[in-house]
RNA sequence: GGGACAUUAGCUCAGUUGGUUUAGAGCGCAUGCUUGACAGGCAUGAGGUCGGCGGUUCGAAUCCGCCAUGUCCCACCA
């Protein structure tokens, strides 16, 4: 069959994903092999594949290929997140331009069409996850809103609740004013903006003509003011602490009271005290017991309470107040200021300090717990210095409780029942009654009684109890008796407080009780060993790549370019583990469209290009069954005794590698292995002269080389290396590359690379001094070596003669012990090549290049005798190194000598 | 305000306990190559006083201090 000039990956690629689903081959059942199970960090449900995704995935994909070809039971769960903010505000939107109010339907028929959009659109992403070739086991996709998910997170709820751990409680909270419902500490993301500074002044009650000036970015929040602060020390304001103040206005009279929270440096040294909304006011509100008057309404418009703009948008309410503020007299001035503004991390609302009854889980405990997990290595984190991050996030002093109870129908509903001036907290409605009629002691109670709390949890708190809930394990330990604790997370350094926390939170949680002490003595409480942090991928101006910005690539378009391999090699070619990755994707500045274009996928093709290609050489070779001449046979065993030294080094390496998580580095040595001195040194070593046949014996070696290198990059690159491994030889049914067996690496004979390494440098010298001497490739060339001991040593070995005739197109390398008239010499080591040449020779060219070689090794010496001259170096120094510093000054010497030598021999000035 | 990480060739990055490094890779660049695996290719080459200044050491890209620049995290400054 003739091989096309060009891999082809979109028909390959969706052959061998059909044929890999079709054995059945990502699936894994818990048996009597070594476990390797990754959980995947789950995409929000209404989700697309983006660059981060694709990142994130491919390093997943490769620890899983791996370990599966090293014969564990690899197991990499998919599955996805409800999202609950997120995804009900995409329904909210999408029915809303159906002409459907959420407020006009009932929870019930919202969450019908909830699930008619998640149906429809859910899920999307993990087939496109297939393009990428991810080997997840699909038989155990999982979603964080199914039953049996749901039930785990009401049971945790529950039990936490039990323990005393959740409570319930009015607090200040961030408010969305757009998702209408309140957000953790941790989905409020503070960004400086620039704002506008207003002065404003009050008058004192009882005071004529006194006042007091206070600076403020929220002029429509005076009209919720309940006091003014100042600093206890500030003499400025001594006069009217214990005075009142008539806010604008409303004319209200506010107490003048003096705080130490008050800085006397900022603004005007006096603070208006709105405790509705502020989170440091509030607090003063407390310690003062001021009243509280909440001016907004909860879409973020003026309430009743404001007396003035009812209704209208709060920003709207900003400019008119100023305005009318102006007119009364009461405007001073407006700065113009940049300051620090909290908005949704999820719609990008400005967020509302908001005073509200939600449900809490108290931190302390679960934050010590999971700082002491990474801390003792129980959890261990890649790069380390995530650990930095995570210590500053759940450090005693900056733990906050979190808020987990959203004002939302998309989620799962607190199983919290109230009745009368009591609440129940149960798994079930009718656990939550018996709880009622115990406590009221109403025999005659009923469900209708009661009233289950509106709001649904927080969507991470389903996700923290992912690498458990996956397995089933809060209903059956079975399966997670096997597959925990999971092998490595792979997650971006933007989730760790989200989701990392909180998973070693929960996994110390309840691991135990559902495995049992031994077992947890045996394997640890942890949910994962490793955290893998990838960076962010950002684009060529170092910007976080996102929607709104427009500069994301199509993902599947990039697939489509530059077949999956060849992304996936662009990906992670990228950048170290916990580094950004700059993607290359150039705009265009006329459209600013993103083009799918990228050096580094084009990279990845080209590399598969390029094997293909090797493959249709190896393939184009007639066999025979006659041994080949002996010269041959020479060269060939030398070639194939130092690739597969080769192979061994680089294997090891590549072990060393995955071992820290350097999976880049990983990648870039197979590439040069394979591109480099596989194809570029290797096969022209044993490539029989044109139209001749090849012996068996060098063909089989070659192909169980070619079958290797392969398997050893299958975990990179699956869907090529299949397709080759496949091409190479005949395979039995059930043999592919995706479950051959990942090699170990044996030990390579040093010597021996050296040697064939001196022998690459002697073949590219020759073949600058043709290039430099504009001698063509096809004109044979004599080429003669100094004689010496080493020289002699060095050809010594069978093969390496004939295998430098070959490569460099000699007509013959001799030894001499003369120098040779008219030829230009090089250096390898510090033995001397004479390439004979029948033009005479540019002197003055020689003698400048000469002269500069010259100079830098005199340099070079000037460094090691100093050293060696330093009496406290030869004595303090261990000896090996001096030893190294007396060889480099052998050989530099001898260099020297050589290369005057030359120069006299061309007899340069 | 506190902290982390970075700064090495035109670009993106390696350089793992200081000594085979007057420093490596990939891409890019330059020069040459028209039949025979591959121009998505081959060969060869040119690029860097390792951000700056001090210090420790026999020896520093590597360790310490200060400074500069950048990225990010945390923090209640209206």
């Amino acid at each position: 069959m003739a091989l096309s000039t060009r891999y082809n990956p979109q028909e390959v690629e969706s052959k061998w994903y059909d044929h890999w689903m079709e054995k059945n081959y990502f699936h894994s059942e818990p048996d009597e092999r070594e476990p390797f199970s990754i959980v995947i960090p789950p995409p929000n449900v209404t989700g697309v594949l983006h660059m981060g995704h694709m990142l994130n995935n491919t390093i997943q994909d490769i620890l899983i290929r791996k370990a599966r070809l090293e014969g564990k039971n690899a197991c990499w769960v998919p599955g996805t997140d409800h999202a609950s903010i997120a995804t009900e505000a995409k329904v909210v939107k999408k029915l809303r331009a159906e002409g459907i109010k959420k407020s006009d339907l009932t929870r019930e028929q919202f969450m019908e069409y909830a699930f008619e959009w998640k149906d429809k659109y859910g899920g999307i992403i993990l087939d496109q996850l297939k393009r990428l070739g991810a080997s997840c086991d699909w038989e155990r996709t999982r979603f964080t809103m199914e039953p049996k998910l749901s039930k785990a997170v009401l049971h945790v709820f529950v039990d936490l609740y039990r323990k005393g751990k959740i409570y319930r409680g009015k607090r200040m909270t961030n408010w969305d004013p757009e998702a209408l419902t309140v957000l953790s500490n941790e989905e409020v993301i503070y960004k400086d903006e620039n704002s506008k500074l207003n002065y404003v002044r009050y008058p004192i009650e009882g005071m004529e003509g006194e006042g007091i000036t206070i600076a403020t970015v929220r002029p429509e929040t005076i009209l919720g003011d309940t006091a003014i602060a100042v600093n206890p020390k500030d003499e400025r304001y001594q006069h009217l602490v214990g005075k009142k103040a008539i806010v604008p206005m409303v004319n209200r009279a506010v107490p003048i009271i003096a705080d130490r929270y008050v800085d006397m440096e900022f603004g005007t040294g006096a603070l208006k005290i709105t405790p509705a909304h502020d989170m440091n006011d509030y607090e003063i509100g407390q310690k003062y017991d001021l009243p509280i008057i909440d001016v907004l309404n909860d879409d973020g418009t003026m309430s009743e309470a404001a007396q003035f703009y009812i209704g209208m948008d709060c920003y709207e309410a900003r400019k008119r107040i100023v305005k009318d503020l102006e007119a009364s007299g009461h405007l001073i001035k407006i700065e113009d200021y940049r300051n620090k503004v909290g908005r949704s991390e999820r719609t990008d609302a400005v967020v509302e300090p908001r005073l509200t009854e939600q449900w809490f889980v108290d931190m302390k405990g679960f934050a010590k717990t999971a700082l002491e997990a990474v801390d003792k290595k129980e959890v261990t984190f890649y790069p380390s210095h995530f650990w930095n991050m995570y210590y500053s996030w759940l450090r005693e002093e900056n733990i906050r409780d979190w808020c987990i109870s959203r004002q939302l129908w998309w989620g799962q509903r607190i199983p919290a029942w109230y009745y009368e001036d009591h609440f129940f907290v149960a798994e079930t409605a009718e656990e939550a009654l018996a709880q009622a009629k115990e406590k009221t002691g109403k025999a005659n109670l009923t469900l209708d009684d009661l009233r289950q709390d509106e709001d649904v949890l927080d969507t991470w708190f389903s996700s923290w109890l992912w690498p458990i809930s996956v397995f089933d394990g809060f209903e059956s330990p079975e399966e997670l008796k096997y597959y925990y604790p999971t092998n490595t997370l792979v997650t971006g350094w933007d989730i760790m407080f989200f989701w990392v926390a909180r998973m070693i939170m929960s996994g110390y949680e309840w691991s135990e009780s559902l495995l049992g002490p031994e077992m947890i003595a045996q394997k640890g409480r942890q949910p994962f060993n490793d955290v893998y942090f990838t960076g962010m991928v950002r684009d060529n101006k170092r910007r976080k790549m996102s929607k709104s910005l427009g500069n994301s690539p199509d993902a599947l378009a990039l697939i489509d370019n530059y077949g999956a391999d060849g992304v996936r090699f662009g990906m992670l070619s990228s950048g170290a583990a916990g580094n950004d990755i700059i993607f290359d994707a150039p705009f265009d500045k006329d459209t600013n469209a993103v083009l799918n274009e990228s050096k580094l996928c084009e990279q990845g093709r080209n590399f598969c290009n390029k094997m293909w290609n090797a493959l249709r050489l190896i393939k184009g070779w007639e066999v025979s069954e006659t041994a080949a001449s002996e010269e041959k046979a020479r060269i060939n065993t030398l070639a194939i005794q130092w690739m597969n030294n080769r192979l061994q080094e680089v294997i090891a390496e590549i072990e060393g590698n995955f071992k820290e998580y350097r999976l880049s580095d990983a990648l870039m040595a197979l590439y040069k292995l394979i591109w480099g001195d596989f194809c570029s040194w290797y096969l022209e070593m044993i490539k029989p002269d044109y139209g001749k046949p090849i012996d068996a014996g060098t063909l089989e070696a070659t192909l169980d080389i070619y079958e290797e290198l392969m398997t050893t990059l299958h975990p990179f690159m699956p869907f090529v290396t299949e397709e080759i491994w496949h091409q190479l030889r005949d395979r039995l049914e059930g043999e592919d590359c995706i479950i051959s067996t990942f090699p170990n690496a044996k030990a390579a004979d040093a010597d021996q690379i050296n040697r064939i390494e001196a022998a690459k440098s002697i073949v590219s010298n020759i073949r600058d001094t043709r290039n430099t001497k504009g001698i063509k490739m096809k004109e044979a060339l004599n080429v003669f070596v100094q004689e010496s001991d080493r020289s002699k040593a060095l050809f010594a070995q069978a093969g390496l003669k004939a295998m430098i005739i070959k490569m460099a197109n000699l007509e013959d390398l001799n030894f001499t012990t003369e120098d040779i008239d008219n030829s230009v010499s090089f250096l390898v080591g510090t033995e001397k090549f004479y390439v004979a040449l029948k033009e005479t020779i540019d002197t003055a060219a020689e003698c400048a290049k000469l002269q500069k070689e010259l100079e830098y090794y005199e340099g070079f010496l000037v460094g090691v005798r100093k050293k060696l001259g330093n009496e406290r170096f030869v004595n303090n120094a261990p000896e090996a190194v001096v030893a190294k510093e007396r060889q480099k000054l052998a050989d530099g010497e001898a260099k020297i000598k050589s290369i005057q030598e030359t120069m006299a021999q061309y007899g340069c000035g």
